[in-house]
DNA sequence: GTTGACCTTCAAGTAAACTTTAAGGTTATT
DNA sequence: AATAACCTTAAAGTTTACTTGAAGGTCAAC
């Protein structure tokens, strides 16, 4: 198939799926005489395996990491642990954060109702 | 104070304090004869509540609106509420995410022990 | 009176993951 | 043979929050 119907059955836009492949992280494709990019099913695959891994949290930067060294079951392992890891960062950032807004928040309405204006005027 | 002591009392560079002037998120201050910027307390109030509003989770963009919209109590609750939902999407996004890794982890695993070699291979 | 530290503006660079544009070649259909 | 739909490359644009660089002005000290 050639790169527009790849596109249209993976919902990967030709462009970003030459994008990949200007990346190193899909493969090149044979060519027709023409030019033309021809790609089978296992370009399929591994399309939809990237997008899987970006759905993920992986980055393409770690995609292309993963790709390139040469990875054992423990190294791919330590890579997951540590995406786990980071994530479980992220998401205590987040509770962080909205917890102080939560804060911020109550700290605005009991000033309000006590006829305060507080100052959060930036202007 | 010049831009310089504004910037080491805030832990803000002084490009990004430029930066944020030109934003229209940081106020103009006046001017020295020399033409060299001239900070005073407020000016540092107003930096340090930019970062503060970053460090909550909000965009620059969203400062520039609620800092020139002329905002109420109303609005300011109602964004801080939409900030919040945005976080708990986002949290729960991320917890989403990290389930299927450990999902995957447990299958990786288990392929290998059965002597399987997943195919994961994008080379 | 010059050295060095600090200030000015404007423009361009950075990261990430793409998208858009320009200019042009190919293929299928009429 | 012309038209549309599709493909090619290379380069530049997008977003966010800055940083860096170039070229030059100012100020305090020696």
């Amino acid at each position: 198939m050639k790169i527009g119907e790849l596109a249209q059955r993976t919902g990967v836009s030709a462009s970003t799926i030459r994008y990949y492949e200007d990346q190193g992280i899909l493969p090149k494709p044979k060519r027709q005489a023409s030019g033309y990019r021809v790609y089978d099913d296992t370009s399929m695959q591994k399309l939809m395996l990237i997008r899987y891994s970006l759905q993920l949290g992986f980055s393409l930067q770690e995609l292309q990491q993963l790709l390139t060294d040469e990875y054992d079951q423990q190294a791919l392992m330590q890579s997951i642990d540590a995406k786990m890891a980071e994530m479980e960062r992220n998401i205590a950032k987040l509770r962080a954060q909205k917890a102080e807004l939560k804060k911020l928040q109550q700290t605005l309405s009991q000033a309000w109702q006590a006829g305060q204006c507080p100052n959060i005027d930036l202007g």
